[in-house]
DNA sequence: TTGTAGGCGTTATCAC
DNA sequence: GTGATAACGCCTACAA
């Protein structure tokens, strides 16, 4: 019985030497073990170090390990905004893909603020991450391309960087906007109003707006210019932007576009603030399919992003660069699709 | 210039030796400096230090200063659905707890699996984290428990495992699925059928349940007996256990109770489907709030969980923990709130 | 098939 | 105020 009045000795984790030691061989022999060069040890020494190490419950010490080879097997990943489901689903095929190779993942949300993502890559750096994958706020372009110097792949997703030369995961934002619009067209809307949150240098908007308006030029439609620009998180903006848009186009079969789904969610929300009737009085769509975009009205026309792939494909070229490719940059675009449901009948 | 045809060298990472010549001081000197201990350096000391770290873009690797200190300023997190909202939410109370306090994330996804919850926490163990949070599948307790032994701080969150003694966090679900009943029960519904994933040893859905049931039979109420289950990924067996109750209550004023948001979703869907109208013919309300819960109808009365004060909480309880308190173990059940909208109107 | 020795980048312990 | 030195747990030549 223990006279003394200290807790029980936490167990302390089992080290590399104590399984030597268990085993009856070199460190250097269980060091095969791990790395999983069987074929040099004998079969009765396999034995025995499979049971010291279950014995002792030894987990290999990853900073250690990580320490000594200079890898740290850990991928960085750096969200603008987590809570938004895309980033959940890519954070999900990122992992998948990961995981059957070893590596962890560590997480940064920065809420779009260049300056917490910029410390959350100082973080990142501190771990020595053998990869990065981000969706970028676009303001560190100075500390992404020490990054690259450094040779730690980066892979961009959803959104680039102009000037950047970073391999980039995303929609074939252009294609896939090109075929809603021209979809909206032959339902016969008269006016469509852009909404987005400011587009400024976000590449994935640009994209989107930029395919907008070129479909609608070349079919001598008036929305060319119906774009209606908001902060997400001022609602006196966009409800200020809906309105300017419902009376410029009082009497004409009009609809709404969002640019993603949180802006959808807000829209919808506008519009049954004002009494406004889905798809009767306005239709409406956007980007981003949900779980519950099926769901509102007679169901939300959306165009859904590949977003597990992403993640996948993302994931999959940070490995592959550091399997040592070190060929040219590639723009990843995957096709989106659109779904087409009630909330943008036909008009004729 | 170079005559040979090598790749420009990659800048290689600074350590804390070339830190400590570019200052013209000892690593020890360096290392006072990153500790914080700037009152036993001198102030033009200071300022080469300064100079030499910024110059050389130094970052202390937190491989090296982990494996010295026997701690990795690593926080693991093991989600159960990171897909869900409630996941990222208590993520994000999580992460801007531990940032502040030096602390990363590592993130993991077990999509329920018992087995890729094992794989996870070995992992885990082997990055050193800690501490863990985890939203737990209540299928590992051997090496949960191996963990307390080894006296890393693991908090649980929304689910209990009965018979382990680890703080918890989550939401009051008794109370809140009392007061939820309660008003149910006033707005005159004549049955009411509780849908839910298996309760089984799910310690949140269970309590839920109970709640459910105390009230009724309290009120003698007759859908003491109306719990419909099935599994989440079956829309044969939530349609079945639908039929079942629609059947059972024809005639009769009647409303689901979804266990979570995903239920929710799923019951909106399969109403829709039967032709039935919300609330006209049928009422709906559920645990877990959502972006979409006010839009769908005239809305979706929801039982509101504190997410990210759940992350919160449970981060600060590692961190306590962490600090040396051995204090008994929690229980923090913090309160859920009745959000009263269009989907359960009053039947009187 | 197995073992020895040195070092990865830090911090802690002494010493000056 | 400052520095030399020995670990931390692992891997990787190089030997045997």
């Amino acid at each position: 019985m223990n006279s003394t009045n200290e807790p029980p000795k936490s167990p302390q984790k089992a080290t590399i030497a104590d399984v030597a030691k268990a085993a009856g061989v070199s460190k250097t022999t269980i060091s095969r073990y791990l790395s999983g060069d069987y074929k040099s040890i004998s079969a009765s020494t396999l034995k025995r170090i499979e049971e010291a190490i279950a014995e002792l419950r030894y987990r290999p010490n990853r900073m250690a390990r990580g320490l000594r080879q200079a890898r740290s097997y850990s991928i960085g990943m750096i969200f603008a905004d987590i809570s938004n489901p895309y980033s959940t689903s890519v954070l999900r095929g990122a992992e998948d893909v990961c995981t059957r190779h070893g590596y962890s993942i560590i997480v940064c949300n920065t809420d779009n603020d260049p300056v917490k993502e910029k410390n959350y890559i100082h973080m990142m750096q501190a771990h020595r991450i053998d990869g990065l994958i981000i969706h970028p706020t676009g303001h560190n372009k100075d500390i992404l391309n020490e990054m690259a110097d450094e040779r730690i792949p980066v892979v961009l997703i959803d959104r680039e960087i102009p000037g950047l030369a970073f391999d980039t995961v995303g929609t074939d934002n252009y294609r896939a906007m090109s075929e809603a619009t021209r979809f909206f067209l032959d339902q016969g809307y008269e006016r469509i109003g852009f909404f987005s949150q400011p587009i400024e240098h976000v590449s994935s908007r640009a994209e989107r707006f930029l395919a907008f308006t070129d479909v609608l030029r070349n079919a001598g439609h008036p929305s060319v210019n119906d774009l209606y620009e908001f902060e997400i998180r001022k609602n006196a903006q966009l409800e200020e932007q809906l309105e300017r848009f419902i009376e410029a186009t009082s009497g004409q079969s009009r609809m709404l576009f969002a640019v993603n789904g949180i802006t959808q969610l807000k829209l919808i929300n506008a519009l049954q603030t004002r009494g406004l009737r889905i798809p009767e009085d306005i239709g409406i769509a956007g980007f981003d399919d949900s779980d519950w975009a099926p769901v509102i009205g007679s169901g939300i026309t959306t165009v859904a992003q590949p977003t597990y792939e992403i993640g996948q494909r993302a994931m999959e070229k940070v490995l592959q660069r550091l399997g040592g490719d070190d060929s040219a940059k590639e723009r990843i675009a995957l096709p989106g699709q659109l779904i087409i449901r009630g909330s943008t009948p036909s008009q004729k």
